[in-house]
DNA sequence: TGAAATGTTGGGGCG
DNA sequence: ACGCCCCAACATTTC
């Protein structure tokens, strides 16, 4: 791997020049933003005399590949996925044995340290502590979670305490791991066993057919009717989501995991979008833009589409009253608070019977506990059944 | 990929 | 023994 400095048009075509390419080959991308920057730079390329060679490396079909007799793109999850499982998933390339192009040592980049952008505060440790970069641990990530977790994947993923997801989500992010490579691996199990998690591969194919289509969903509401809706303004309620200082401990628990980490568990990110939408009545702009700077795994399409479900603002998304009481799921979705008291330290000593309303135990039992409500650990920053209502009118006008 | 409010049923306590 | 009430427990409707 090398690296330079400028624009990447700059940068390409003096390399380029440097090391006499006749072509240029890469993988498509699909966000917005990057694939009409590529189409742009394919063009100029061609221009120069300079053969473009693109693949797909980054969904199981094109994004254009799935539409309706008509024409027109699917706007419902599963009428897409059963379209989709019509069609058959090409397997992967084979690996490339040798390239005989140059010398790498011929090679002059920059070291990577030379392009200051090396954090200098070593806030990374965490990350790196969690995540491995690269292909081979992507692949051997896919081999655990086969052998380990596949078959009580529909049972167990809803469920943050317990490790059944596949931890596959930034490797297909940055497309260190093709997306064709996995699902060629999951595949070769039995169908009842694969097919749940296959579905859920096919979200991500989902999510960017509707963003090719609506490539200004990123910014905007699919639903134009919510173009209206006032959401609040509130640097405080917003600041508290973002820390983990809600005094909701599920919401606190995610948000922290999130930071720590830069992931979120799925039942999770539900929850805490939720509350941020619903509760604070924030826009789910601004949660997607917090989870686009701090998730590692962040996918513009993915983003976009959970966020805009959760609002109420997407094409197949949650109805406005779908309100999650935080309260509620956590006592589902972690029972036994062990997800919780591993990202909220100091509930650790909360039995099981508060770790879910802190502020309905008993002060000696908060005691006991260690807890000052509103020093060591927030009251919690909004009534559930007075924001509920609130959201519910809000919402009820745009209807 | 909800939760609350409202309706219905049936067992048990009690006069 | 019987009717009445209470209220879980479950089902349905509504937001």
């Amino acid at each position: 791997m090398f690296f330079d400095r400028g624009t990447y048009e700059e940068v390409l075509m003096n390399w380029i020049n440097k090391y006499d390419a006749t072509a240029v080959y890469w993988n498509r991308n699909y966000d917005p933003i990057k694939y009409h920057k590529d189409r742009r730079l394919a063009e100029l390329l061609h221009e120069q005399g300079i053969i473009v060679k693109t693949f797909e490396g980054t969904l199981l079909l094109e994004p254009w590949r799935i539409k309706k007799e008509d024409g027109s793109p699917y706007k419902v999850f599963t009428p897409y996925y059963k379209a989709h499982r019509k069609e058959s998933v090409p397997p992967p390339i084979p690996r490339i044995k040798e390239i005989s192009v140059f010398r790498s040592s011929e090679i002059l980049g920059l070291y990577l340290d030379e392009l200051g952008l090396l954090p200098k505060i070593q806030w990374t440790s965490r990350l790196e502590e969690k995540w491995l970069a690269g292909e081979y641990e992507g692949f051997r990530k896919l081999q655990a979670f086969v052998k380990n977790h596949l078959k009580s994947y529909t049972h167990n993923r809803d469920y943050p305490s317990i490790d059944a997801h596949s931890s596959l989500s930034p490797y297909l992010a940055v497309g260190s791991l093709s997306i064709r490579s996995v699902y060629h691996f999951v595949i070769q199990q039995a169908e009842s066993v694969a097919e749940p998690f296959i579905r859920q591969l096919i979200w991500r194919d989902f999510s960017y057919s509707v963003l090719l289509h609506f490539p200004e969903s990123i910014q905007n509401p699919l639903q134009a009717k919510f173009t209206k809706f006032q959401w609040l303004e509130n640097q405080d309620t917003f600041s508290a989501w973002t820390k983990g200082l809600t005094g909701y401990p599920i919401v606190d628990a995610g948000m922290r995991e999130l930071w720590e980490t830069g992931f979120m568990h799925n039942r999770v990110r539900m929850i805490v979008a939720s509350f941020l939408t619903k509760h604070l009545l924030l826009s789910w702009q601004k949660g997607a833009y917090w989870f686009w700077d701090t998730l590692i795994d962040a996918d513009i399409a993915n983003n976009t589409m959970g966020w805009q479900w959760v609002a109420g603002t997407g094409l197949d998304s949650a109805p406005y009253f779908r309100i999650f009481n935080p309260t509620l799921q956590g006592e589902k979705f972690d029972s036994n608070g062990e997800y919780i008291k591993k990202w909220v330290p100091e509930l650790q000593m909360l039995p099981n019977q508060y770790i879910h309303e802190p502020d309905k135990a008993p002060k000696e039992v908060l005691l006991q506990a260690g807890i000052i409500l509103g020093e060591n650990y927030p009251y919690p920053i909004v009534d559930h059944k007075a924001s509920r209502i609130r959201a519910l009118e809000r919402y009820q006008q745009i209807k």
